[in-house]
DNA sequence: GGTTGACCTGGAGCGCACTCCAGGTCGTAC
DNA sequence: GTACGACCTGGAGTGCGCTCCAGGTCAACC
């Protein structure tokens, strides 16, 4: 019923590799494995995965996400803890998305520089043969 | 009226050891010595520094910004190809800001399930006491 | 029963972007 | 004239996040 690595791998787009390394560095929890020793990945373990998969792409490090997976290993109590990483992760990201628009605005003002030199150079010839 | 290197680091955000090693590797044109063969980094040098940095802060690799860099030490004829290379990563951060803000949803969800949590916890203590 | 292919393990290797270090040279301040 | 601090060089080392490899097991199909 579980899914095969290579199955996990492509609903994670995460390699197989990774997604050994990740149990190895105990972000995954190990999952079932069937009668030959093979792993089996279950429902859940893949939505745990997805969740991780966003915040790696939040830009947090693999530290932090294991510090959130050990405190979620150890149940409700953590809960506190775990909300504290993701409000400090989500103002993280606020702060980049900042970043990240102020460099696009310097990007569109060099953009339109090289236009301004293609509209010249376009002009030029038209101004010469005029 | 050049700026040292410790001066360049201040005001670039980047360490003395990141502005040697971006010489070294041919992002930054080599700047003026002094007489004592110390760097002295023009305004010029600084802004083309500032503009790196914000290329940097997009996430552009550093392999890009030396073909950027070397692009540009080749004049106005390569303007269309900087050009390009600019839309281009416009196109990658407007992306990456999707990623982020999709990413910021699931974070504001999660967040807003452990703050039902906390409110589920501190209702039943009341409901026990009344 | 032999081949194939998906999976297993432990461990080495890699690309990136720095960062640090040893050992040396200058110029200024005392 | 010497102590100091800022700078210099070439090269080695670091941390991160994978990625690859050799050598092996196992189940299924021909």
């Amino acid at each position: 019923m579980g899914h095969s690595i290579a199955e996990a791998a492509r609903r994670s787009g995460l390699s197989i590799d990774t997604l050994r390394y990740y149990e190895r560095i105990k972000l995954l929890d190990p999952p079932e494995r069937d009668a030959a020793g093979r792993r089996n990945y279950s429902e859940e373990d893949l939505a745990w995965l997805a969740f991780l998969t966003r915040l790696r792409t939040t830009g947090m490090p693999i530290r932090r996400m294991r510090e959130y997976a050990s405190l979620r290993r150890r149940g409700t109590a953590s809960a506190g803890r775990r909300k504290a990483i993701l409000v400090e992760q989500r103002a993280v990201v606020a702060e980049r998305i900042e970043e990240l628009r102020a460099c696009m605005d310097v990007l569109d003002y060099k953009i339109g520089n090289y236009e301004r030199i293609e509209r010249d150079a376009s002009l030029v010839p038209r101004e010469a043969t005029a």
